[in-house]
DNA sequence: CAGGAATGATTGACCGTTCAACCAAAGGAG
DNA sequence: CTCCTTTGGTTGAACGGTCAATCATTCCTG
């Protein structure tokens, strides 16, 4: 089967850029680890940059956060499922840092990652926006905001991948009282 | 003259890498830009990770922020010249963000990656804890603030060198506002 | 003339991508 | 039911190139 194959292909690739990293991940070891042959990747994949941006799509599709509730609930749970997150996911987090990495002299790359960080950072200011109109307070903050918590949590995964001791809870907490105050319309006190 | 060579092959190697990114940056390509033979580069690095860690720390040297003044009129001393430093230095940052990425995967690398990381936050708890000692509250919260603090500067810079049109100085801004709040005694109000 | 600085050819390996050929299954035509 | 054609998934060798690192050699200075 077909899409058989093509997933195969993304799950051992995923693999193998786990393990070794992008830079020192070759086509010849993908298809190895797939059990299938070096062209066959090309076949289903125009390029290794493609195959790598499909791979990651195909891990972030599986660790969303955040849906379902609404207003400061939601943000809330969001916060919980961000702590869990932070404790699973390595390798996806991972690969998502490098491709920033490699994005910034890539151009494909670039124009993938950029599409993935515009999509989590709109999510972001959806929630923060909710808060705000919870509150009736002016929603106009709400795009700062969000570019800050988003920024926050980019750097507590890396901190967290760099460090596998640091306190990712702790900062998200922190985090999360940080933004909620923040978020309080003016003259009111956090 | 020993030393000027050195820091020619650094110069160039940083032009080079700023140009082309570390997996597509070659010793042969850093000898030619500094107009050198290619094997001088491996006379004065021994590796090409070496060396490109040497050019992390011969560019970041230019770039320390926050120094002189101490407690709160610090802190906010050092969110301006990040404000500053995020219009300049696009190059230095660029670099230390792929090498953060290729770090979580190469040994060498990453312990240098994770010494710098570390002398940087140590260096935004410096600053949280004397703005917690004048304010003569619990110093104990230093560490969790710093956390957050160091993530979100981060998370900005990865922003703004994705996104050009990013408004780094609204974020900073907001995380000052966010930051000093959450550094009040408790029950005081922001 | 000794020794550090500098050269650049060489080594051995690896890379992403392309391509002609192979093969199993599906579809019609007789 | 059989033979032939088409399709498209699959193969692995080959291409043109690049790479980090080494080393015998030359240069230059003190």
């Amino acid at each position: 089967m077909s899409s058989d194959t093509r997933e195969k292909i993304l799950q051992a690739a995923f693999t193998v850029l786990s393990r070794q990293g992008y830079e020192n991940t070759s086509i010849k070891d993908i298809a190895e680890e797939a059990g299938v042959a070096q062209g066959l990747v090309h076949y289903y994949f125009k390029s290794k940059q493609l195959l790598v941006l499909a791979v990651l799509e195909y891990v972030c599709r599986k660790v969303e956060v955040g849906g379902g509730v609404e207003g400061e609930a939601g943000a809330l749970k969001a916060f919980e499922e961000t702590k869990e997150m932070m404790r699973s996911s390595r390798d996806t987090k991972a690969l998502y840092i490098q491709l920033i990495g490699v994005g910034l002299h890539d151009p494909v790359i670039g124009a993938g990652v950029r599409e993935f960080i515009g999509r989590d950072r709109a999510h972001v200011e959806d929630i923060a926006r909710q808060v705000l109109h919870e509150r009736e307070a002016d929603p106009s903050p709400a795009r700062g905001i969000a570019g800050v918590v988003w920024a926050a949590i980019l750097g507590i995964i890396v901190q967290k991948l760099v460090d596998p001791e640091f306190n990712s809870d702790e900062a998200i907490d922190t985090l999360a009282v940080m933004s909620l105050s923040a978020a309080y319309p003016p003259g009111q006190g956090g």
